[in-house]
DNA sequence: TACCAGGGCCTTT
DNA sequence: AAAGGCCATGGT
């Protein structure tokens, strides 16, 4: 019987640029909730984990010692300095705006599989209900974990279903889509492991051979999961602000980081909407 | 280029 | 309680 060494870790006055509601609940990920004591919990990467504010800080509870160098340092962007890059992306008026609105939001790196499905399941949906058949598709499928919690499932369990045994997610027209993307991945036609060395366009074009990935889904995909940080996935939201504010583009000099500048953009529009009309 | 493809969440009445 | 709008789109 393995010995599972539970610990936690406190990252000290990280709070001001990592604000856990505004990073884990802004429609990039699909796999934290908020806990009734005012921690988020989630999965990713098959291990499960507890975060919360405290006082400056914030604090990682339940994770293996090893799990936050191998797995959460690169999951929630810890690597890159965030202050210098919203310093850097403040030189344009609008989104000194945004940052400030929300400082907290951080672009997080998650499993580059797992990102392809929860996106193919975005398409024309909303966050709650994409939520829902997430959740379901990994207690249907995905490996069990502590709490009644699943892992995301492997491509290869994915690829074993069928639309019918699919139907529980009620995710209607979208299972076959997962399905493609399982075969496609488990059959080694779109490698993920060889893919992250690929070429940004490269990479896009053979994300875009999966059924219902189009343009917008692909690029979800190479920021969220790939960590392209210069991909702007370009939805109904980005648009109207792309109208409104960029009616000849973003800047030249945000381009390298159009994608964390589209971020803090997005989750600006959407909560002021009568700011970017139709 | 339109239009169609589940389904449910959320707001309004 | 019922109804209707809306939804981080893509395929045909």
């Amino acid at each position: 019987m393995p010995v599972s060494y539970q610990t936690e870790l406190l990252l000290p006055g990280l709070s001001s640029c990592f604000d856990l509601a505004q990073t884990l609940d802004c429609g990039q990920a699909f796999r934290w909730r908020l806990q009734p004591d005012g921690s988020w919990r989630g999965v990713a990467h098959g291990r499960l984990l507890t975060l919360r504010h405290s006082a400056a800080d914030i604090l990682l509870l339940g994770l293996s010692p090893d799990d936050y160098h191998t797995v959460w340092q690169r999951y929630f962007d810890l690597d890159r300095d965030y202050p210098a890059l919203q310093a850097a992306l403040s030189v344009d008026p609008a989104l000194r705006a945004a940052i400030a609105y929300a400082p907290g939001i951080r672009v997080l790196r998650q499993d580059p599989w797992e990102t392809l499905c929860t996106f193919i399941i975005s398409a024309n949906n909303n966050i709650p209900r994409i939520k829902g058949i997430v959740e379901r598709l990994c207690l249907l499928l995905g490996d069990p974990l502590d709490d009644g919690c699943h892992a995301f499932p492997t491509p290869a369990q994915l690829a074993a279903a069928d639309e019918a045994s699919l139907s529980p997610l009620r995710c209607g027209y979208r299972a076959r889509y997962l399905l493609d993307a399982a075969e496609q991945v488990a059959r080694g036609r779109l490698p993920m492991a060889e893919a992250a060395e690929l070429p940004t366009a490269e990479l896009r074009l053979a994300l875009q051979g999966v059924l219902g990935v189009g343009p917008k889904v692909a690029d979800c995909v190479l920021l969220f999961g790939f960590g392209r940080v210069e991909c702007c996935p370009m939805d109904t939201w980005m648009r109207k602000v792309m109208a409104t504010l960029y009616p000849d583009g973003l800047p030249a000099q945000l381009l390298p980081y159009a994608g964390l500048a589209q971020q803090y953009l997005f989750h600006y529009a959407r909560s002021h909407p009568s700011l970017f009309p139709a």
